[in-house]
DNA sequence: GCTGCGATTATC
DNA sequence: ATAATCGCAGCG
């Protein structure tokens, strides 16, 4: 099976997590299915890092063209992986929130063994990669508010977090 | 150079 | 409901 191509992740971000669903990341030989995901979109999203194109040596990755990990520490010992979205100097992203048998985004790195060593790595590499996978219907999606951003206003009740039922 | 806190998780 | 634990932004 061919790994999705860079026209994937310069879909508008909140197409590329709902597309997320589904498919497979392969990493050190796993193959995971992605099963939860929640979008973050930096220009008009106070939940996200980069919010008002803020550009801090964090979200400098967000700044990078979709198809890009973007990897960062939280609360000091759990890892968040994320799939860059839009083109180049768009601060957006898709974070994965959960695979098949691993559900919240620092469980989903402890299972793969995602760290900071990912950052920036680009997802047409062949280290790591997304691939077609199962197919999802519309009515197997469930649409909600995303969670722990309470903090950001207004953008804690858009309904940007997508999963499988 | 300090200070405070976060896109979380495990355990009470 | 709360502790664990640390990189780094913000301030000055």
């Amino acid at each position: 099976m061919s790994k999705l191509d860079r026209s994937f992740y310069l879909m508008p971000t909140l197409e590329v997590a709902k597309n997320l669903l589904g498919k497979f990341l392969v990493i050190n030989g796993k193959k995971a299915v992605i099963i939860e995901t929640e979008a973050y979109i930096g220009p008009i999203d106070k939940a996200c890092h980069a919010y008002g194109y803020k550009r801090t040596k964090r979200t400098e990755t967000m700044f990078m063209p979709g198809g890009h990990l973007y990897i960062y520490m939280i609360y000091g010992m759990h890892y968040c992986m994320n799939i860059v979205t839009e083109k180049e100097g768009e601060p957006c992203a898709v974070l994965i929130r959960g695979i098949e048998g691993a559900s919240g985004p620092g469980r989903v790195c402890k299972a793969l063994g995602i760290t900071k060593e990912y950052d920036r790595k680009d997802l047409l590499s062949d280290d790591i990669y997304i691939e077609e996978g199962i197919a999802v219907k519309e009515e197997e999606i469930s649409i909600a508010k995303r969670i722990n951003i309470d903090y950001a206003e207004e953008a804690k009740d858009f309904l940007w977090r997508f999963s499988i039922k």
